[in-house]
RNA sequence: GGAUGGGUUCCCGAGUGGCCAAAGGGAGCAGACUGUAAAUCUGCCGUCGCAGACUUCGAUGGUUCGAAUCCAUCCCCAUCCA
């Protein structure tokens, strides 16, 4: 673990938001960050180098998608993740833990572990805290990701408590199991809506000494003030030395308010998806490309944006790709979402260094449509 | 000129007496998407004052209680033969 550090080096006056740097074998990560997501060994219609282009530090790849197809095994003979898929900077993988979540349909959970039906082909596929940590071994990630219990929204207090239990039973077989020196591992806190379990699992997690800490089970469907709430109540118990990632989290919005309130790492499949599905950020908020009123505009994506999609092709354009199905538009769609993401968080960590967080978000909200948002 | 097969709502195409404003697909329009079972999924898609009414299945006329469906004539289209 020598291999690995954070340091926070700044805190902004007027937020008291966080800047930091987080070494890892295969390089530095400047937070706040955002990762883009890659689960099946790749940023959907993003090269490696494309990535590096808008700035990239690290992506985040995935644990049981990874184990069903091509089979860590595979990747391992390839010499691990980074070189299998040519990316050499950071890599994080989750551990399958929100499979048990979005998977729900299609597998049983028990104390041991969780068997899955495979989405793929149906077999039976059983991942445990060791199963997942084995695998996260194989891949060879930076950062890994302990197997964790994410709840719905709504959840009852019940059941939040008895997931929230379990997660910190199996972090500690995660910990146990965890031997590989070249890779850091993450601890996650759970405990859904409940502010009381939230502050419980931060603590118990604290005690338990990760290297990081995911913050999981937020953004599953509650309205934002619900989440901003629960980042609020646990951030006080958070280890102030070591890393805050909130899981899964990345509207534009969501990014600049989680950094507010201590967060410095962040993931999310939105930007990219809806990139593939014809909708772009850009400052002024939401712009569903595919809508016809923008058959005839021949301004860029984003005025504000040095992406190459927006330096080099109109709104008419990138519809016009859409509406004909071609992979150009998916492709260019999605350069400019991760690149505003990026950017944004550019700003964001700028914005800290000179102690006006606070006004960087009034600004950005004084011109971002929060009607069209998601 | 002859033979045969056809003309259905934006397009393709099903429907051959009532259950048809008319299957299905495409196109079009809109919506959803936050640790990716997602280049996916959902809704709308003749007109209106949308309950209900009205107009529509090449055209016109007819048969029938009732026609996109049957008959007559005409107009187009495709293929083949001269």
């Amino acid at each position: 673990m020598t291999k690995f550090s954070f340091e926070v080096t700044k805190r902004c006056q007027q937020t008291g938001a966080r800047l930091g740097v987080l070494k890892t074998p295969h390089g530095d990560i400047h937070t706040p960050v955002y990762m883009p997501v890659g689960t099946a060994a790749t940023v959907k219609a993003m090269t490696p180098r494309e990535l590096t282009e808008i700035g990239t530090e690290i992506i985040l790849s995935n644990t049981y998608h990874l184990h069903l197809r091509p089979g860590e095994d595979l990747i391992q003979e390839a010499g691990g993740l980074h070189r299998f898929m040519g990316w050499d900077k950071p890599v994080l993988t989750d551990s399958g833990g929100f499979q048990v979540f979005s998977l729900a349909g299609i597998r049983k959970m028990k104390e041991e572990g969780v068997t899955f039906q495979s989405h793929l082909d149906g077999s039976r596929r059983f991942i445990s805290p060791e199963v997942s940590m084995d695998i996260q071994h194989a891949l060879g990630a930076d950062i890994m990701m302990a197997f964790d219990v994410c709840t719905a929204y709504p959840c009852d207090h019940a059941e939040a408590e008895d997931a929230m239990e379990r997660t910190h039973r199996w972090a500690r077989r995660c910990q146990a199991h965890h031997t590989d020196g070249d890779q850091a591992l993450f601890g996650i806190v759970q405990g859904a809506f409940f502010e009381d379990l939230r502050i419980q699992s931060a603590k118990a997690l604290a005690d338990m000494d990760f290297f990081g800490y995911g913050i999981g089970g937020l953004s599953v469907g509650e309205p934002k003030p619900i989440m901003y709430g629960m980042l609020e109540s646990i951030m006080p118990h958070m280890p102030v030395e070591k890393p805050r990632y909130l899981m899964g989290v990345g509207s534009p919005d969501c990014l600049i308010e989680g950094v507010l309130r201590g967060v410095d790492m962040f993931d999310c499949v939105l930007a990219t998806r809806i990139a593939r599905n014809g909708t772009c950020f850009t400052s002024t908020g939401r712009v569903v490309i595919k809508n016809a009123k923008y058959a005839r505009d021949f301004s860029s994506l984003d005025q504000e944006c040095d992406c190459y999609t927006c330096r080099n092709f109109s709104r008419a354009y990138l519809r016009h790709l859409f509406k004909a199905g071609e992979i150009t538009g998916a492709r260019l769609a999605t350069i400019h979402n991760l690149r505003f993401l990026l950017r944004l968080m550019e700003n964001v960590r700028q914005a800290i260094q000179e102690d006006r967080l606070m006004d960087f978000r009034n600004e950005f909200f004084s011109k971002y449509d929060m009607t069209k948002n998601f």
